[in-house]
DNA sequence: TGTACATCAGTGAACGCGCGTTCACTGATGTAC
DNA sequence: TGTACATCAGTGAACGCGCGTTCACTGATGTAC
């Protein structure tokens, strides 16, 4: 289980030496380069950002760019990943910190999402804008937050603490009731934040999941 | 309210002169480039995909995607429209042919979202895949199936049919059940059909409709 | 401390490939008289 | 019915722009002796 709590600045895992300088805050060119090609990346999708107007939000040399990421394709799984990771430390913590008690993992879980939906926005919405790029699965060693919470669920069914189903039909239902809402607020039809709705989209959820 | 109901082959609405030809299922040239351009587009991301290989997979020559369609982009609008449309269509024939009942307008409206990521898989997850792309609110006399859900919620609100709470989160919670296994399915999480699943997700998209 | 050398982030011009789109041409179909 | 013409889907070679990437060069920093 990780060290890191939900302290630091954004999403970055503070002192993550595999991590460095991704989605740092600190002003060094990789920094900007990082935060230059999230906010082109989340706004337009991947392929329709060209590396000319990473360099020039950046403030840096085209050239730069390939200093420190081999492509731009590089850059961008560095950015996913990063994102991706964070979250899964995160409800590995969430899930971990509410030890037997179900509804509160989930709780906690859902507390997770939302917070990250509202501290970084940006970032947030990349990971779902392109979960359908890089979150397909199957790569072993690969985190996936997704299959901590189908097994906290298949250890709540064991446990009678939710009815049986189908976990992952499960897990997809609770997750829903969280992404869909970001997903909504991305597309204009609300603005508030999801932190304020944290309680209402837990008990949500987790209705959700005992139903499905 | 739209005359067709859930017949018809794939989710093209048969006999519409305005959509004529988009997804429609003869062999002729302006299909077998709206299919193959779509079959491409959800497996890739449209940018991903060029006109070489819609032409390619689709039998003609390149230039004769242009007599259909005056760009690229406008052929992956059309294809986006055509199915957006047509959700719509289906989703306002669910909830008016539940009349009063609340929950029933629930579970059709479920049932419609399963129906069609079953019967047209590839242009269903192209729907999921460029929501944020093409979904954006705001354009006035654009179809747009969540606001119909939006507006019974706030009507069962009144009517006593539903605890009262934003309608909008309501609404995005409630899809997210149905969507977010779409997605998990499309990410290779599980593989059986949804269709299969309608009673139990309709369940959980009330439950957490009343929860949120 | 001073000198010589290695390393490396940063630069910006240049490259060349691949892409979306165009265009002159063809043959089939429809229409006027 | 036959002839002349218009329309239009389809072809495939060609175009040229824009893109991701490369590369020779610079200056700053670190290190050996």
């Amino acid at each position: 289980m990780s060290q890191t709590r939900h302290t630091g600045p954004a999403l970055a895992a503070p002192s993550d030496a595999d991590n460095r300088g991704v989605i740092a805050a600190d002003g060094t060119p990789m920094a900007r380069i990082e935060r230059a090609a999230l906010v082109l990346f989340a706004a337009s999708g991947i392929d329709a950002v060209t590396t000319r107007a990473i360099a020039t939000r950046a403030g840096v040399a085209e050239g730069s760019i390939y200093r420190h990421f081999p492509s731009k394709e590089a850059l961008a799984r560095a950015l996913f990943d990063a994102i991706h990771g964070r979250l899964y430390e995160l409800v590995e913590d969430a899930i971990t910190g509410a030890g037997n008690d179900f509804e509160a993992a989930v709780a906690q879980v859902v507390a997770v999402y939302c917070e990250a939906a509202d501290r970084d926005r940006t970032l947030f919405e990349y990971h779902l804008t392109h979960m359908f790029r890089f979150g397909r699965i199957g790569s072993p060693g690969r985190p996936d937050p997704t299959a901590l919470i189908v097994k906290r669920i298949n250890q709540a069914m064991t446990e009678g603490d939710c009815p049986r189903g189908d976990a992952e039909l499960k897990a997809a239902a609770a997750l829903g009731v969280v992404l869909q809402p970001a997903a909504h607020r991305m597309a204009g039809r609300f603005s508030f934040g999801l932190s304020q709705q944290t309680d209402s989209l837990a008990r949500a959820s987790l209705a959700a999941l005992r139903a499905a």
